[in-house]
DNA sequence: CATGAATGAGTATTCATTCAT
DNA sequence: CATGAATGAATACTCATTCAT
């Protein structure tokens, strides 16, 4: 379960490129739709049309299948995450919040397998590479945060006596259940980020990360609003 | 044979009162430890050392034994959160909050399997009950939030622009995620939540529930901190 | 499965003759529905309402019960039987077999769940008793049968040069399927001894009697036709 | 997963012609000598000495099993039927029925299995495919009894007056139970048709035709026997 | 290197039978 | 003597993994 198995995968890489996508793309919807141990290799060699033989070649077994659709699907994000983080590093902190929220829903609109998959990882004991990519993904995101909150600290914007390890804490937090309530209104209840009305969602957003960078403003700054409109929605 | 089976169980409602406990305390941490289709009844059975038709006999089927289970333990668990919700209507927002996620948090802790169950519930799709419990679950704790948030916005401890679904939304993204974060060092991610010092447990959460406070608060009030100390820590 | 257990059943039999025809009656039941294997003493108790150990009690096991409950049966059926045999001694033998068509559909009506195990034992290798009440029975049917035949060729109604168990054979083979496409559409095709209509029905049984009588009969008595009606029907 | 699975079982047509037949031959057996439910895969994979999952690759399960078989046995069974019936059609009806039992009575012989496996069909009510076969088959063996019949009406070989439903009836009767009591001595009850010696067997069975056949008859071909014997035997 | 038939330990579930109460 | 909880071998069926072709 935690064994070697590091391999370098020589089968599956000589494999023309569209085929090695059709596997990715299939297996990764498997996995999304069903979790780990519910998804099926049968099913997955069946929608692909392929021998199931072959999945084993490529990955040797279940887990190793999954250790390389995730890795892969980690590398293909990286670049845009990386381009959030760094669009913006010139604006004011409440800003910065705003388009942490904005791009991540955005991002995870955009990669609903990978999303998924992240989300029952987090939420279940058992998934191979949990332990690795939990804390690796959170490490990073946490980081991030901590210095965007930094960042804000030096440039006055948010109060000094404010650990930056729990804004940081809860702007993972609101981040993520915003995103999870996303693509299931039954996470969201009625807040309106199920929605499939865009500037609603965009505004239940920005009202979060508002509501949140308020509470990490100095007094002084409170006044100054940096959110035009209020939040109320329909 | 063919009836939807939402028998009262008459069997097992019979047994010894200890064999009973026994049965469900080993079933639960079967679940909790597997989560729903993971869970074998065959180790179940074996953990207790009774015979495998005994369970069924019990419960009717796997499904069967997931319902009473949880309907037992939804039943153990409302009157401590009713006097969570109830003890401490006259005091201030921040002190309230705070007291939510202290309780909460003391909550999760003597009831772990649960908890863990319930967080499995919500991140994967096919648990049976998950929509009919989620939504009730969620939709209690969301309303007993917002009218926290109205109290508050009633007695001009809370700013009237702040939309109160808004305000629920972080709250219970926030204790949510912090309740997780207490049983697992990997959710954690050293900000402490998960550390067997039980004063600095305490001193996060509250960090938590001010900060959180901080942003609902109209500037006036900023100053007057309920929280005496900062919240750094080691 | 040929074992002893001959036993007198002194439990069952000091029980109150009402319980006991309950307990009769429902076991019947179950078997004509389902078969010996597929019967299932659980339904039978709960049908009853009574405990499971106490049909052990009475019948030892599953086999025993259905052992008694079918040697009570035949207890009931035989004087019905005998009297249809004995009634009409002195009548001509195609009125007779006539007789012996419409009062053997009358029983099978009149006891269709008895029939129903009947036949399925018939065709079921693997039913306790069936050796020995199928010889039984049957035995006793083709006597009778040949009796009838025999009678008729004293008496110069049957050609002489027919043997007398053809004959039987083949009136126990038109009636068995006779009696047996009463309740099964299927068996019947359309032929109309499973229709509603009382008279068809009587009609159609009459024609193959008559049918069968006329093979039987000396080539003098042909056109002395014993029925009026031919057969045609709708 | 969820499909009815009238699936082609591609894997089974692919396996070497002489384990397919193995496999067809154990398990009709098993089913011959069990019924349906009865019958027990675990058995059927141990007499064949395969793996358990690999007769559910093959045919899915145990009713996909039941399906194939009888699917193909039908198939083996319809030339030599339609032989049976197209031979003849030329000759006299006395002798085509004859022919019909006598024949009837090879194919049952030549084919106990699938014999075997019919009359339970028929007698127990809730095997697979039995309603669609029963009607099918049954509804085809009267068509050709009754165009028997008709044939002869036509010839004047048969009174005009008989239904030629109620003759088909009588002869599908008498021709069940007369291949039923070929291998079961029970149901022969001594009448010579289970006996070894099949020289009596074609006497016995040439008689019960002929003593349908006089049933059928005119009263003016009545003494212009088209048996040569009479039907007296050992 | 692709194939896919073979494997067998695993799953949930049933049911006649026993026996302590 | 009635009770009904306990039993466990039986059932049909699944699925990741292997390996001969």
């Amino acid at each position: 379960m935690d064994a070697p198995r590091p391999a370098p995968l020589p089968v599956f890489d000589k494999l023309a490129p569209l085929k090695q996508g059709r596997v990715l793309e299939e297996s990764l919807a498997e996995f999304a739709e069903h979790g780990y141990h519910q998804a099926s290799v049968n099913r997955i060699v069946a929608r692909l049309g392929i021998a199931k033989g072959s999945l084993f070649q490529y990955f040797g077994n279940k887990e190793g299948l999954f250790r390389h659709l995730f890795a892969r699907a980690l590398e293909e994000i990286k670049a845009p995450l990386k381009a959030i983080r760094d669009a913006d590093a010139g604006e004011p902190f409440p800003l910065r919040l705003r388009r942490v929220f904005v791009e991540g829903a955005a991002f995870a609109r955009a990669h609903p397998r990978i999303w998924r998959i992240y989300r029952r990882m987090a939420a279940q004991e058992d998934f191979p590479l949990r332990e690795a990519l939990l804390s690796q993904l959170r490490g990073e995101a946490l980081t991030y945060f901590r210095e965007l909150v930094e960042g804000g600290q030096a440039r006055g914007e948010i109060r000094a006596d404010l650990d930056p390890r729990t804004a940081a804490f809860l702007i993972e937090a609101a981040l993520d259940r915003a995103l999870s309530a996303q693509d299931s209104p039954l996470l969201d209840a009625g807040h309106g980020l199920s929605s499939a009305d865009q500037p609603l969602r965009a505004a239940r957003l920005a009202a979060l990360a508002d509501t949140l960078s308020r509470g990490f403003c100095p007094p002084a700054l409170q006044n100054a609003d940096t959110t035009q409109a209020g939040d109320s929605h329909a």
